[in-house]
DNA sequence: ATTAGCACTCGATGGTCTTGAGCGCTAGAT
DNA sequence: ATCTAGCGCTCAAGACCATCGAGTGCTAAT
């Protein structure tokens, strides 16, 4: 029933990529050309009929031509795009973006999105890795002098996250180090997550001679360890989105600003399942986020070590090139995650 | 000659706070209203054409009424507008938002440019400290076991930044030791940017026993060196510029979105006259950046230690509240300051 | 199954008219 | 010398209307 005969899938073929390209509603004229006079628009316009029933397409008003629906948009991606295949040359230039090394977190992830919107021209979208599923390397403590203490927690990925604390009383040099032995002993290998929890039940079987070096240790951990943030995320270009000729309307594009700038909404839409792999594409209202019913977004979870620990995307318009698009993601997302690996 | 008379003043003053208010251009009879009918419109409207004429007001067509030009607003913040003074709520909000602990600078920073802008419902712009300028307090080199070290630079604000290098051999721990110890004998209480040319200069009179010693200290220097990076900014709330009705006009904020995003030239604008201190206000074109001649600026810089380091501001329409954002944007300036300096 | 032909719909474009806000000017009032 | 009432002028915005053309749906003929 859902099958589409071998001639309304061209023709919806045709209509997903004219509408693409030209923004106006397609018509059976210009479809029928298509077909190098083979066809008369009359015939097209007796598929189109067919499509607009099975909801396929829609007229924007009874006098226009055709505009894929959600629906046909889904179709297309699904069954009619070519196989999504990374060109050469963009390849290439994001290659070109990775190769010089880039010493700080933060900024490779906003490069990474601003790749992402420059290729694409959308906008580039980059969820900040959760590194509490990351594997303690090593922990450092260094007296600061006083009763400053400088922690650095370092990760099996190169990740460094360091704080500044201040104690309640100095710690003698022989202390400290036997507290950084005892961490770094009980500690080192564990997954960031389970290092609180763990070390609390540690520290109420231990009424020994260690008591005082647990609950010194104890503090120091509580008060440097990295603070489990809302999920950050790195938003570029969206000033792409606002070139698209469907939003010089104003109403859209303030809703679609107001969505960009709440990012938690955004984080959740672009992490999206987290069972499936590979890209995915949520097209129109499939994303469920009202505002911006008139959006698509492409993304890809990225990984450290087969754990996905974040995503990249593009958000634009609806009508959007899905097959270069994908492709895109697709191949930033394993980029990215290369990179990230490699990043030690 | 420049010098306007009470009334004219007067007038001005009601057609900045009017046209702030109502978006319309003001016409004489509003402005009479003030007067509670104690002068008529015919008399306004001399006194408009006096202000026309010296270029403090203008029509946007002939049968319109007047609205303040770049010098009508100038004259209005320099000489008409109260003086500015934070309102308690918005102390007490700003307080609020800085009472707990921030643990990183990014967060920080991204905090509050959005205190810049959900208050002023405007753009908010902040950008990040040079810590060029920062004094070096210790670097921390550890072993992380073969041959990658990790590196802290920890400066006396404590404004730390990590990294892990590789080396092309091995290091005994007893050099790296003395390395450490080298470092921070040398290094210590210097100016960060005076770093690198002082140890190549140390380096090459260095023909002595500490020859391998110091090129090995160069080599972990120069590779862990925080880098000097183009100006980063963290800009929030840009939606609020959308939200404005002057921003109905798809050009306008596709041209204002061009400037957001290219930070570079947005941070040229916000830093300013490096030599001037307190509040500046640049109102339309007195900026000089032409995509955006119908937005002002205000921007004021911030110091840790008496050393200016960046500066944070507000960037919206023309038609802006003057007196609103400037007490804003100096409150915060000085805020954001003492947050940084306690911020070990 | 295809197509030519025709009637129909409706957005877009552009012209005309009316309305109302607001101005400038001038002559007279204070 | 200053203010104001009154009048005529200008122009933007909105309402109304006619026209045009792209595109459709339907039907009858191929």
């Amino acid at each position: 029933m859902d099958e589409l005969k071998e001639r309304q899938k061209q023709v919806l073929q045709i209509i997903v990529n004219t509408y693409v390209k030209t923004v106006n509603p397609v018509g059976s004229r210009v479809i029928a050309k298509h077909y190098h006079d083979e066809l008369s628009p009359a015939t097209i316009r007796n598929e189109m009929h067919g499509l607009e029933e099975r909801d396929y397409i829609a007229q924007p008003h009874i006098s226009a031509g055709r505009v894929p629906t959600d629906k046909g948009y889904r179709y297309y991606v699904d069954h009619l795009m070519p196989e999504p295949k990374v060109a050469p040359h963009v390849a290439a230039l994001v290659a070109r973006e990775y190769r010089d090394r880039i010493d700080n977190l933060e900024t490779l992830i906003e490069r990474t999105s601003q790749i992402l919107s420059s290729l694409s021209e959308q906008a580039g979208l980059v969820v900040f890795p959760t590194f509490e599923e990351l594997v303690l390397k090593h922990v450092e403590i260094t007296s600061l002098g006083g009763r400053q203490l400088l922690v650095v927690w370092i990760s099996d990925k190169g990740w460094v996250q360091s704080q500044v604390i201040d104690l309640e009383e100095t710690i003698p040099a022989g202390e400290l180090a036997r507290i950084s032995r005892f961490l770094n002993q009980e500690l080192a290998g564990m997954v960031l997550e389970q290092i609180q929890p763990y070390l609390a039940a540690q520290l109420k079987q231990a009424q020994d001679s260690l008591h005082t070096l647990c609950r010194m240790a104890q503090t120091i951990v509580c008060e440097s360890f990295p603070k489990m943030k809302p999920r950050r995320m790195a938003i570029e270009g969206s000033r792409y989105v606002l070139d698209q000729p469907e939003f010089q309307d104003w109403e859209k594009s303030r809703r679609l600003f107001k969505v960009l700038e709440t990012k938690d909404k955004l984080s959740n839409l672009v992490c999206g399942d987290s069972e499936r792999a590979g890209v995915q594409v949520q097209i129109g209202i499939e994303h469920h986020c009202e505002e911006i019913w008139d959006c698509s977004v492409v993304a890809a979870q990225y990984q450290i070590n087969q754990r996905t620990v974040g995503a990249v995307g593009v958000l634009g318009p609806r009508r959007m090139q899905y097959e270069r698009v994908v492709s895109l993601v697709d191949y930033v997302s394993r980029r990215f995650s290369e990179v990230l690996e490699q990043w030690v």
